[in-house]
RNA sequence: GUGAUUGUAGCUCAGCUGGUUAGAGUGCCUGAUUGUGGUUCAGGAGGUCGCGGGUUCGAACCCCGUCUUUCACCCCA
């Protein structure tokens, strides 16, 4: 017997019902998009290995999945390219293109390769999967979507309020309660330089995004370990342990006075904080997160991150303002914003709380059993008529005995099913019976689409 | 990438220190009931124990490799 068959590690199938729910989600994540100005894009699977490499930083290098050349690629190579045995060099020669890592830099160059038909400030959307060759765990895949909105062309502050609203806005129609975490890259930035520690502050960032998993201690160990000089380490225990974020932030306020970076940065997350309240949210909660440090090194301004108020799964959303993302493909002073919803985990979210609405999935309203041809052909008949009338129909296509079919409607999840026998066919009423109930009545043929309709 | 962990019927899981023919629940199929399903009753099918190698008289169980799952680190949606 041939092997069972298999898909690769972190990739699943999706079932029906499954996908179902997935399209509830992304149509509120699209309709959202649409309303608040977005306009769809999309861009290919995969991209010249160029425009991936050095974008996410070493880790991320390492994470992107490598396409083959095609060919063979091994006539060019030298015997001193395998004798070098070193992995970064040698897949620099047989490799040429690369499965997207992300949303954001292919929009970058999206942008940079079309600027001359854009109209800016450019606001799109784009819902598409991206592949990580990391290695999977519960809410961790190596393909999954992205669902990102972003702005290029315009620094105004409101855009960050509006993606605040935005994420309100879709988490409130999801009915999943969250919590939107803020920050300010420049504020990160100007504690690095009051503290004098800008040499190491990808170390500092790091650590400091730690801080809910190994606590403050763990964090100040991190930082003991990395050399971080007793003071500084001294200055970042007591922002840690305030107690609130109004508290953190008035010691922010002191400890900043004398850069200018960082009360740009406090300034800016204030004005986002304060007009967010005026505007109003539905159901979100903002709240000010000095450890939201956000891996991705081309943010410099706000810093979001979203997570499930009542269950654990990491954040399920994130973004941020990138002052220059176009720069490395030669588009300068583009400053753009955006924010992304991780689809696969929202609906792990969704699905462990079992918020899916009832009635979000489309059901098929009537099932015709089959009697026999002349009958089928008679159902077939009225079913066409009950299609155009925007009423989802299907005949059982065997005449097999009828508790197979009542199967099959229960299973499912058809409400209906219609009798269409000899009987029927002579006094042109079929009966209709639902399943859930058990009711069954006798509708005439031509009143059969307002039957439907009204129930 | 580092260190652990998981895999037995379609599904959820038992299976003793290695010992005859690997079990249960549920689901599936057939019939009681050939135009009225979900209940009940009777019967039935279904497993190369993830895959490959090894140790042994003998392996679901021990050893090695490999794939997969989950977890921690790393990083991240």
């Amino acid at each position: 017997m041939a092997q069972k068959p298999s898909i690769p590690k972190g990739t699943r199938d999706f079932g029906p019902e499954v996908v179902e729910k997935r399209q509830f989600i992304i149509n509120t994540i699209k309709n959202a998009f649409q309303h608040f100005g977005f306009a769809p894009i999309e861009t290919p699977s995969f991209e010249n290995i160029e425009t991936l490499t050095g974008k996410y930083g070493d880790e991320g290098d390492q994470l992107i999945f490598k396409i083959l050349k095609s060919g063979d690629f091994t006539n060019k190579l030298t015997d001193k390219d395998w004798a070098e045995k070193s992995h970064t060099t040698l897949a620099n020669k047989i490799v040429d293109k690369a499965l997207r890592y992300d949303l954001t830099v292919p929009f970058a160059r999206f942008v940079v390769q079309h600027q001359n038909e854009l109209a800016f400030p450019f606001k799109r959307y784009q819902i598409q999967p991206v592949w990580r060759a990391d290695r999977p765990q519960r809410g961790r895949f190596r393909e999954f979507y992205q669902c990102d909105a972003d702005v290029v062309g315009s620094d105004s502050l409101w855009q960050e309020v509006e993606f605040v609203q935005l994420y309100d806005e879709v988490f409130t129609k999801l009915g999943l309660s969250i919590t939107i975490k803020m920050s300010n890259r420049k504020i990160l930035a100007g504690i690095a330089e009051s503290l004098d520690i800008e040499d190491k502050f990808i170390g500092f960032t790091v650590a400091l995004d730690k801080l809910d998993k190994i606590g403050v201690d763990g964090v100040l160990a991190e930082l003991e370990k990395n050399e971080f000089s007793k003071s500084s380490i001294s200055a970042i225990a007591s922002l840690l342990n305030a107690s609130n974020s109004e508290e953190s932030l008035a010691q922010l306020e002191m400890l900043l006075k004398n850069s200018k970076t960082g009360q740009k940065g406090i300034e800016e997350l204030k004005f986002v904080q304060e007009k967010c309240e005026s505007v109003g949210l539905k159901s979100a909660h903002l709240v000010f997160d000095l450890t939201l440090a956000r891996g991705l090194n081309y943010y410099t301004g706000a810093i979001f991150e979203v997570v499930a108020n009542d269950i654990n799964l990491g954040s399920i959303g994130g973004g941020g303002r990138y002052d220059d993302l176009t720069g490395v493909f030669g588009l300068n002073n583009m400053s753009g914003i955006g924010i992304s919803f991780g689809l696969d985990r929202i609906y792990l979210c969704m699905d462990e709380l079992h918020i899916f609405p009832e009635n979000s999935l489309p059901k098929v309203q009537a099932l015709f059993l089959n009697f026999g041809e002349s009958e089928s052909e008679k159902a077939l008949q009225l079913i066409r008529k009950l299609r155009d009338g925007g009423i989802s129909s299907e005949l059982y296509p065997d005449n097999v005995k009828l508790k197979k079919q009542f199967d099959y409607a229960s299973k499912k999840g058809i409400k209906n099913v219609v009798f269409l026998g000899d009987k029927e066919v002579l006094e042109k009423s079929v009966s209709v019976k639902n399943i859930q109930t058990g009711v069954q009545v006798s509708v005439p043929f031509e009143d059969l689409i307002c039957y439907f309709l009204e129930s």
